[in-house]
DNA sequence: TCCCTCAATTAAGTATGACTTTTAGGTCAC
DNA sequence: GTGACCTAAAAGTCATACTTAATTGAGGGA
């Protein structure tokens, strides 16, 4: 799970990058390279590629004469998956978890859909597996297992979609839920419902039932948005 | 038109960003940064920039001893604006629009929803301004114009869900309707249910009436599907 | 024969200094 | 006040020397 982390540059991008997200630096703030190199105590040539990546997910424009601008959220390219875990990580996380699990309800029910056609045997099969898992660790403090199991459950969801966008948003909705496991309740177990629902699209799935696999992943992402207070439809 | 074309570093990387995503190199594929050093004339400090960004798109992998390694199409940050636009402009530009059609077909509706219980008037008033701007342009060779209200039109809807993540993707959404206009009629007007679902879309949000707002949204993305061949729900 | 160890080698990573290019911002003439 | 014209500041580029990690394969022991 964890990325490369090797590399000065990685390591100077690990402390930039958090930083920019987290607002501690506001829109037009300006950093000069030097003043970085003798802060990170590292040559031009690292700051420069650290440099070059912020400026590829639009966190910073670097010009000539100016300096290194930090630009404003709109500019940022919020769907990289390092940035979505700095910002994950930062101040904002509860507004970045509210953002994101909207998101999963508009993509997943769709997903679940698509799945519905186009599963494979095998994946079929994956689904039941971790539904029954989520199941069967759904009460006695087993939230861990049961986060695996969810996680995966979600994961096969989308790449059965047949869609490579949707399936890229696995790992967005790996984080959601395991922040959320994280944060909120850890104490208490699974809602019952929520894990029937599983079970459920499981079924609907296997039976090629688009409309069903659908409407009960709606039901999924609606409970997960009551969960964060998110007005629903 | 041409995008940020300034520094070495982005012409050597507007050369293999849309070569490796065409493609051209297989994944596994192996580039020496002498090599490359070589290839572009340039030195060292600009083709490691170039990598170092090709590295956070995750088209390639740097590892000492070994080289710069393409990674495969799984591991690619498909939603890197940048890498949409590479991917829209090679050879399986087709498959692509219809991924992120189907992105659209799971976002706008939902996104349509949130946008009539959030709208600002200024934003209801854009949206009514352009559903009329279509209407206006939809007859007799004004696809230019035409474009450019749709394009607005969903942007605006995009932004007015009050989604950070929806809100984004008006880049996409922009780039597929170009696309469409650009690849596929070019020489018929638009289809007239099109744009008078257009303007129901806007009545609807005017009206906070998000289930309807919803339902047409849906209507208006079966329709891009359909267009498209895509095997609709 | 097999496996382990270890050193050689290779290619990326880092540091540094000299030089170029762009351009914001001030200056001066008009 | 407006425009043209410097100046200087900061990023951009290059060449080179050096460091680090990891693959590879050769040698030695079981």
């Amino acid at each position: 799970m964890e990325n490369q982390g090797q590399g000065l540059h990685a390591r100077v991008l690990e402390s930039l990058g958090p930083a920019i997200t987290a607002g501690e630096y506001g829109p037009g703030t300006v950093l000069r390279t030097d003043e970085l190199e003798e802060r990170f105590d590292v040559s031009r040539t690292v700051i420069r590629e650290a440099v070059r990546v912020l400026e590829s997910m639009r966190l910073v424009s670097s010009r000539r004469r100016v300096g290194v601008t930090v630009l404003p959220t709109e500019e940022w390219n919020v769907y990289d998956p390092q940035v979505i875990r700095w910002r994950l990580a930062g101040a904002d996380r509860p507004r970045q978890l509210r953002s994101l699990t909207v998101l999963r309800s508009a993509v997943e029910p769709v997903a679940a859909g698509l799945a519905a056609r186009l599963a494979t045997p095998e994946q079929c099969a994956e689904l039941t597996e971790h539904a029954l898992g989520m199941v069967a660790t759904s009460r006695g403090q087993q939230l861990a297992g049961y986060l695996v199991h969810d996680v995966a459950f979600h994961r096969v969801i989308l790449r059965a979609s047949g869609n490579e966008m949707f399936a890229r948003l696995g790992e967005v909705v790996a984080e959601v839920l395991t922040g959320r496991t994280e944060h909120q309740v850890m104490f208490t177990d699974p809602d019952p419902a929520a894990v029937t629902l599983h079970v459920r699209v499981a079924e609907a799935v296997r039976e090629r039932d688009a409309a069903r696999a659908e409407a009960l992943t709606r039901e999924i992402t609606a409970g997960a948005m009551a969960e964060l207070d998110i007005l629903a439809p």
